[in-house]
DNA sequence: TTATATATATCGGATGTCCAATACTTATCT
DNA sequence: AGATAAGTATTGGACATCCGATATATATAA
């Protein structure tokens, strides 16, 4: 079977940009953006994806932690924005024309 | 150097995703192609890279081929369009709100 | 015919993404 | 305190993507 065996293509690579994307409209712990990839992937990420890619964000300065209890509350260091911007701006030029 | 290490996120697996949509748009051959994503990401595939994909593609039937010379003109099937239409819709849906 | 250029094709491997399993931490029960 | 639940974290490895190098085919030029 190869890699375009059932559907076609899935969404690999992109993970860290939409952790970005959606820590840019609200800061949320973990769980939550777990969460809120499962509403529009259709899949959950397992925690031995989400967790570390979290912290690779966070070594590389785009995230900042803030830890209340058990949870950790992520949020877009300037940085983190900066990089953001920039991934939006070659994602969007990618893509152009794939939304209608 | 980890993964986000310069800016952030290449576009890894969504290759197959671009090619499909570049020819619902206008039959090419392989070299085109390469052409319009150097364009469209900054980088143009090596030969190792899109040649495979193009292989992939025609033997899950998303390709009809062409020959004429030395060139191989693509088009996409029916099977094709309607893979490009699955998966354009999980991008729509995953990618929702990154496009202000 | 030989040389050169362009298009296509394949193989091996480096690299990175992601998951399953597991463990640790903190909070909330009873 | 013990039990349960929820959030976080780590490790090991499977797997796919993609590239570099190389090879093959076709066309054109000298």
């Amino acid at each position: 079977m190869n890699r375009f065996g059932g559907e076609c293509c899935d969404m690999r690579g992109l993970l860290g940009f939409l952790i970005l994307f959606l820590l840019s409209k609200k800061p949320m712990h973990g769980q939550e953006i777990a969460n809120e990839l499962e509403k529009r992937r259709g899949e959950k990420p397992s925690p031995g994806t989400i967790y570390p890619a979290l912290k690779s964000l966070r070594d590389a300065g785009f995230l900042s932690e803030e830890k209340e209890g058990k949870t950790i509350t992520y949020s877009l260091t300037p940085r983190g924005k900066n990089a953001l911007e920039i991934a939006k701006r070659k994602f969007t030029r990618t893509f152009l024309g794939v939304f209608t």
